[in-house]
DNA sequence: CATTTGTATACTGTATACAGTATTCAATTC
DNA sequence: GAATTGAATACTGTATACAGTATACAAATG
């Protein structure tokens, strides 16, 4: 216990907290993640283990780390002769995806509305709108996008489930390689930033069924937009 | 292609499927979260690698796929002085989970009264019910658990989204331990056998709305008896 | 020339080796 | 006897080795 020696042992805990070094194994697991998350990697593609682990310059061991989790988060398959490869995403899991995302986002809300006690705690969220409408005028898509993941993790934060919390974010790294296509139109970014504004409001006002409906419709309607680029074939 | 060579090599189809090989990595990810989720392996305990393995057999690597796998899948915690645990349930991890499931499978009822079309769809469900009221009568809850939980797969297959039925089966897995105290009462075991019947018929008649509120709270129903079960401290 | 066969190559799945860090516990100091 | 030190041990994280299977392609065969 601290104190209870005469030499002084006082003045290294900020020691405690310097190298935090994660594993190889980790940080393959990031990279890669990112990778195919954001469709760098094309789907279908196999991946070589002693590939990877040669490009990186580490051994086989870490790599595979990883590549064992991504397949247990779906991202990759086994392939039956041996392997894995990335897998691509049909019109069904898109439509899956959204209609799961559509009944947890707005659960999440109905827990912010539910949880919420206090307008303060909204305030960093009525932040976050305007700020996207100051970027909105402009058509800066690039920030439009940042704010807009930023209103949402605040908003499901407010949930105060750390589970549900993690589902949705799992969810939206599914379909990431979409996220820009809709806020590419004015009208639909405008749309989005009346729907959060509308959320807030709901939430304020402790409209349980209000905000999960609203959520609910304002996801569908991101799923009809995707589905129609989709079907343009303009994303694959 | 076959029958464009003279000699004959037909007939060795059946070999095709004869040793269905599957690696020691999925099968000991198999067992040891069968082992955790019916929680035959104590929260809070460390895993070791090199006993794993000695235990089944087989060296440290396959061992350890199954623990980045069983990590990725929430079941074991990464210890930061190194080394993986089995994580325990916490209350609110029965609540949140409970509620996460009341969306879920609300939502996959939903789907399933959306896609159903013709009754015959609807026997097999019938038949499990039909089961399930003969075991009531004589309190054999080992298979009352059996066909509840055929019921319920039944039902959700009928939704056609293979993702959702894996989130809600993975879901089911993280509270599978208190599974037997839903139906440990005559009490209970009854009212979950009338509310299946009563999906049914919200099925068949296409009401969306009716049968995506029941099981919001057949499930929510479920949590009460748990939680309060907890709270008795029976379970942990 | 179209098949088949044979052989080299690549890759996976599993086992093992090894260095570095935690942990344990007995010896030591005050 | 409580705290400190130090050596022995256990375990992890990473690298490497190796056998078996799949793949690719050239040679051989009809």
């Amino acid at each position: 216990m601290a104190g209870t020696t005469q030499s002084k042992d006082i003045g290294f805990e900020k020691l405690r907290s310097l190298p935090e070094r994660r594993s190889l194994g980790q940080d393959v697991y990031g990279k890669l993640k990112q990778a195919i998350v954001k469709g760098e990697l094309p789907p279908d593609s196999r991946l070589v283990e002693s590939r990877m682990a040669n490009v990186l310059g580490i051994s086989r061991t870490p790599v595979r780390e990883a590549i064992h989790k991504l397949e247990r988060e779906g991202l990759l398959r086994h392939n039956p002769s041996g392997g894995f490869f990335i897998v691509g995403l049909t019109r069904s899991d898109i439509e899956e995806t959204f209609g799961i995302r559509s009944v947890l986002e707005s659960y999440a809300a109905r827990l912010a509305a539910i949880h919420h006690k206090g307008e303060k705690e909204l305030d960093p969220l009525y932040q976050k709108i305007h700020e996207y409408q100051l970027h909105l005028d402009q058509g800066n898509l690039k920030a439009l996008l940042r704010i807009n993941t930023e209103f949402h993790d605040l908003l499901y934060a407010l949930s105060r489930s750390p589970k549900l919390i993690k589902m949705i974010s799992d969810l939206r790294d599914q379909i990431y390689r979409f996220r820009q296509v809709l806020l590419k139109t004015q009208g639909n970014a405008r749309i989005s930033n009346e729907d959060h504004k509308l959320m807030l409001k709901l939430i304020s006002n402790h409209d349980l069924e209000g905000v999960e409906s609203l959520v609910r419709e304002h996801i569908i309607r991101g799923q009809r937009i995707i589905l129609k680029e989709f079907d343009k074939g303009y994303i694959a």
